[in-house]
DNA sequence: TGGTCCTGACTGAACGGTCAGTCAGCGACG
DNA sequence: CGTCGCTGACTGACCGTTCAGTCAGGACCA
């Protein structure tokens, strides 16, 4: 088996254990577990546990930036609420809600180890860029008003963010529905050009 | 020293140790430490760690209802722009900044403690009916148009949740700015009766 | 073709340290 | 004298990390 074979099957277990042990619960002997490899290998091909899940962290990006790439050919109020609706997590989608708490658990630790902390800083930025682009494309083609659009990127995030913790802290979806519904509500009223508007200013 | 007083001091204690060591760094040694007492003397208040945790989650819930029942007095918009205030933390408040990033992780921790979970959820019933009660009391009052109140709590509470999330976690003010800023729009647009308009309709 | 050398992936066992929890006992106070 | 608050020494389990060594396969040479 190649080095980035072994790579991969370790990323996935790594995923895994995270899922159903949570980031406190993890152990190396979870994830050799779950690749079906020892312990050791996993220090064969990490220095440290510190630094395996750094690498976790840039698999994860690297998956993001490509999962992204997919839905630029949309239009943006399109593009934007599928983004809305895919940052929150369906109510029986239980594995990406555990995925997501560990991911909780590991944002919180970035301010124990810097090089967690860069990786995470690097999706921030790749994620307020990809909502930026989407509401830049919006104002360009005439679809949104012009609003600030770094500011704009900011509360939404923060928004549905806010809304996904308390959905997976307090196990209830009433966060993200009420969010929902407003986020719709703010588009359509401050955002989105209605379609009687559009050419006419 | 009564037992009340030895209490006191090991929750603050806890708090302390919180601070500089985070949820995941966290251990007995360190509360003992800080409350200048020993290891053993923990386990003779309270049987396990989680119980100590459990009691100081209790600790921080009692701490915030005697805080918020002093500010009932204010006019409602008021009291609704100081409660987004207060919920931001200041730039310079290095150790509150660091006690929610260890609140953030022990909200995680939730999801494998059974007892955890029902502290956080009572104290998420508790930030929301403060916020609830506001926009009630606004409403009576005609302050504030006829909103729905649950919803509209729910959405502020997540709004200003994510974005302290993001700003103690990424360590930057720039997703705080932006959500205060958006708020006082939105509640200047949608939910505050202007002067103008007051007893008119 | 077959033998030698080397390397990269991998393992099992052990080590060292940490940490929650235990337990026997001690002083002080009512 | 009992019990309440408290301690220090200790234990068992766990976990990251190390290390000596195995094994398959590729390169190179005779």
């Amino acid at each position: 088996m190649t080095s980035e074979e072994t790579h991969d099957e370790i990323m996935q277990a790594t995923y895994d254990a995270l899922c159903d042990r949570g980031y406190v619960g993890l152990t190396m002997a979870d994830i050799a577990d779950g690749a079906g490899k020892s312990k050791s290998l996993l220090h064969y091909h990490y220095d440290t546990k510190a630094d395996l899940l750094v690498s976790f962290i840039e698999h994860l990006l690297s998956d993001f930036e490509e999962r992204i790439a997919v839905t630029v050919d949309a239009p943006p109020e399109e593009r934007l609420l599928s983004f809305v609706e895919w940052f929150v997590i369906d109510p029986d989608e239980d594995d990406r809600a555990a995925f997501h708490l560990a991911l909780l658990e590991l944002r919180a630790q970035g301010a124990f180890n810097e090089a967690f902390s860069e990786q995470l800083r690097a999706s921030d930025e790749l994620l307020r860029g990809t909502v930026e682009s989407i509401l830049r494309e919006g104002i360009e083609s005439g679809a949104f008003r012009d609003v600030d659009v770094e500011a704009t990127a900011a509360w939404i995030i923060a928004t549905v963010d806010g809304a996904r913790t308390r959905q997976i802290t307090l196990r209830t979806d009433w966060y993200t529905d009420a969010v929902c519904h407003h986020l719709i509500d703010v588009f359509e009223t401050w955002l989105f050009v209605e379609d009687n508007e559009r050419g006419g200013q």
